[in-house]
DNA sequence: GCCCCTATTGCAATAGTTTGCAGTAGCGTC
DNA sequence: GACGCTACTGCAAACTATTGCAATAGGGGC
């Protein structure tokens, strides 16, 4: 028995690790828990930084090399934010990029059509394949262009 | 008499920075001086290499500054190789994002029908302006997935 | 249940970039 | 040509991320 299951997509994580020879430890266990509870997104400092909360001994660099890890298993994503930090995308099935606006500082993901026309834009023209989930786009919001020009 | 006239489209660039009230200082014309000899892009630890190379007593965070500066003026922009490092594409006018291949660890300028349709895709569903010299696109480039695929 | 192999960890060092602050020095003015 | 205001610089510290290496500890096999 189990003294904690992980939750909803994270369940047979341990599993897949010890299928490919990889070890299931408990910093790793650590670092998925604060992802399962994490929503959408989360920065590489940010995830440290929560992981610390939970265990003081926590060494960042074992959080980033189970990131790295975990984005082999195809569990996480990463791409870089508009500062160029790392920025990781939680959970497989939403692969989507980012866009940043430089004036307020927001962030939301890019739509789906969009980011199809983003792909499709490369790859008819110089037969490019984008990573949706890595592109971080810079410029400005809706409400900050309007602002502007008014 | 001025000693040395900067080349091209750098020449004005002291009268600028003195009309905004900025000041022209060595350190300013050490990496203006660099950068004029730099053809499109270049890197913020590569910049502040060279100009180290030209006077050992550089200091990187003068270089960063300087680089903000320019780009106030619109002299340099930057955006984020794949690694998330400072990239500065150098020089007006020829705004541009750039492709990186993840697996041969190429990067290309995006075309500019390519990016027309990038800036386009997300005008039309989301109202976002993109700020186009500051994309990087990450993915495989034809010969790469042409390989990949073999 | 114990052993051994080797995947991982902890740690220290490093790279790249940013920030705060006190002292320095452009440059417009007189 | 000297003066003063304040935009810069230099420095040091802090941050984010990465890497090498020796020590540790999963976990498959017996």
């Amino acid at each position: 028995m189990e003294r904690r299951t992980l939750p909803a997509p994270w369940t047979d994580v341990p599993e897949r690790f010890r299928r490919r020879g990889m070890r299931w430890t408990p910093q790793r266990r650590a670092v998925v828990e604060v992802l399962a509870e994490t929503d959408g997104h989360i920065t590489g400092a940010a995830l440290v930084e929560r992981c610390r909360a939970r265990d003081a001994q926590t060494i960042p660099s074992t959080v980033y090399r189970t990131l790295d890890v975990l984005e082999e298993l195809g569990l996480v994503r990463h791409g870089h934010g508009a500062n160029g930090r790392e920025e990781y995308h939680v959970g497989p099935g939403s692969e989507h990029g980012h866009m940043h606006c430089a004036a307020c500082g927001g962030s939301w993901e890019i739509p789906h059509e969009a980011a199809d026309r983003i792909v499709g834009a490369l790859a008819d023209t110089v037969n490019f394949e984008v990573d949706v989930s890595h592109v971080t786009v810079v410029g400005r919001c809706r409400d900050c262009s309007r602002r502007a020009s008014a």
